[in-house]
DNA sequence: TATTGTTATACTCTATAACTATA
DNA sequence: TATAGTTATAGAGTATAACAATA
């Protein structure tokens, strides 16, 4: 159990790991944004699939999964056949081209790791997996609001300021 | 010095985090999204500063900042006051309430995380902490594109495609 | 001429809600 | 009636480029 200027400092960090995440994304080709490597990189980890289980590996609304799945689908990175066992579903696979694809991420992300993470060692780098992947199964990959908890509400901003209020902050 | 499979895995982790992100962004008030809650705490932790300064902490454009920082000027927490020094600037400051909103923040997401985190150790949120900003000072919290590096292309998509095209995959 | 900010525009990711088709 | 998926719409975050004011 850890105290709140810790968890204070992980919200943080968190919140600045995006910078990373963007930098990573800025390697990526045009043509395929993060969305899209992340359908294909589950397709390869987890085989094939139905869209309602990607969307719960992503961890996002199925109606975002759709949409990453119809850009990749557009592409011919996957392609979506008719799900035998029920007709409201296909099945998502991915193509000799998606692999293609796949492979070329891998080469520029792990490119790019290599050199920023070069003094690193490999059991520095396998601690911090280890640590992101039990944070976010700590967070059940959860998508529904748990229990019972209530629904933030909004703060109120300064109204009768309690400083004086100097004009440049006239919105 | 990692392998390219510890590499993709790190990739992996970095963009399902995301998700852990959200679930702390779905406790904020809805008044205050996630870039003015960096905003502000930003502010607090390093003192008054000008937009430049924020961006860079922020590692994002100014562009980006500058409307952060309309949004909470607007709503009464920070106040923007000339810099005696440079008439092209302002030093930005948390007000009063500006605090306030700070401690509320800090409280909701501190409870989400000691609620989900109940089991992790303290050390082990430390050991957390520590790697993450070392990810992110290896990263150099770098804005440009370091040295030549080659802008991506984008990937080919199947065009003649290899594999028998199926009717449900004409976009 | 270079720098600090601001604004306009566009793109990505996300969620909610309404809708279709099937179970 | 409930579930799988799609689409429309809206909101947040970001980047690029054009612009204003000042250095």
């Amino acid at each position: 159990m850890a105290g709140q200027a810790q968890y204070e400092e992980l919200t943080r960090q968190l919140s600045a790991l995006g910078a990373v995440k963007r930098e990573i994304g800025r390697v990526l080709p045009t043509n395929c944004p993060g969305g899209s490597a992340a359908v294909l990189t589950l397709l390869d980890r987890h085989g094939d699939m139905r869209i309602g289980r990607l969307a719960e590996l992503l961890a996002v609304d199925m109606s975002v999964t759709s949409r990453h799945v119809a850009h990749v689908a557009g592409r011919g990175w996957i392609v979506r056949s008719p799900d035998p066992a029920d007709k409201r579903s296909r099945i998502l696979r991915l193509t000799p081209a998606g692999h293609a694809v796949l492979d070329e991420l891998s080469r520029r992300s792990s490119a790019l790791l290599a050199d920023r993470l070069s003094d690193w060692t490999d059991d520095e780098v396998g601690q911090l997996v280890r640590l992101m992947t039990r944070l976010r199964e700590s967070f059940g990959d959860c998508r529904a609001t748990p229990h019972g908890t209530p629904p933030p509400r909004p703060l109120p901003a300064a109204q009768a300021a309690p400083t004086t209020r100097t004009p440049e902050d006239a919105e």
